[in-house]
DNA sequence: AACTATTTATAAGA
DNA sequence: TTCTTATAAATAGTT
């Protein structure tokens, strides 16, 4: 895309290493916001140079870069404010990190020190995690119930009627972690009268 | 970059989006692992398409991928000693989390928090990750030129005592991901006399 | 930091 | 979906 075309391999020369760095940086993040707007999806970019150019004269021998959008989808409006209150907090953790890798200064960082905070991150993750689950089989289990206590009035209106009535739930009952959708439990169910 | 020119804005029909999503997000991630051998970084891209589907037939509605490339520096091996002294605990980061969890009481955690959260720590750990590879990339190459150096005084000992002795250094050189055993270096190493 | 000759990415079409 | 191709966009080398 250039004058010529370049082989991608290690830029030898330090200069034009920091060059091509920030040039092509910078395009990757504009890709990334694009994307991010054309199909609503939420990018982040985490670019971080060669760290320990103790004998460059400039002081920017670390960079860390980072983008980030988020997109509310199309969804009736009505929880809408609730979701971005929720959503929004959470950044702080990424910004944490980061800054750790900040301040960090050259001789500051060990490889110890990033093993535990591996660790620290690992676990973190799976207590997230097992809350989701926790919270996703609740939800869960309280949709059975009145899943169940439907089928069970419904049973008994329709012999009350006199005729044969079938409520039909349909849908994917399954809870993948994937799905976050399944948290939402309808204040009431009216029955049928 | 295309038939026509498009304007950045939410592409409505669906499967052209989607479309859409697939291409960039692939030259996206070319983008980056180019960037990360032309200049020797370590990048993470996390692509998320839009989050909550519900109307939609397929269920993968949401996609997360990673991309995430290391490489070492040169440097010196000097201060690898100091590196090591300067053990940081990183225990802050658990308590954050925990604190997150505590903080939000029953109703004020959703589910849509918590998979944010994990997305949040899913990336911290790719960067942390990129990073203890690198260091341990360094460390290592530290090691060999080490080795190299008591190979050769090692060679003219020997020719000294007038017989022929050979150092023999064994063990895997490769290092993995997993492999946290890289950052350790014996104070001193002694020769054969 | 700008410029532009080229290469590269990709939108639309097949 | 995959491939093709016209065109837009990114960028390597230059100023």
């Amino acid at each position: 895309m250039g004058r010529r075309k370049v082989e991608i391999k290690r830029i030898e020369n330090k200069s034009s290493r920091q060059v091509t760095f920030s040039k092509r940086r910078k395009g990757l993040i504009e890709k990334a916001r694009q994307l991010s707007i054309l199909c609503e999806s939420s990018i982040a970019v985490v670019a971080v140079s060669g760290l320990y150019d103790s004998a460059s004269s400039d002081n920017m021998s670390k960079i860390i870069d980072r983008y980030e959008i988020h997109h509310a989808d199309e969804l009736k409006a009505l929880d809408l404010a609730e979701k971005i209150r929720n959503y929004l907090p959470h950044k702080e953790l990424l910004e944490i990190v980061q800054s750790k890798l900040e301040e960090s200064n050259v001789d500051n960082v060990s490889v110890d020190s990033l093993i535990s905070m591996e660790e620290q991150l690992e676990t973190a993750l799976s207590v997230i995690r097992a809350k989701k689950t926790e919270l996703m089989m609740e939800d869960m289990k309280s949709l059975q119930e009145r899943e169940k206590l439907l089928i069970e009035e419904n049973q008994i209106l329709a012999s009350q009627v006199g005729k044969k009535t079938f409520l039909v739930i349909e849908g994917d009952r399954g809870m993948s972690r994937e799905n976050g959708s399944g948290n939402k439990v309808p204040e009431t169910l009216s029955l049928l009268k």
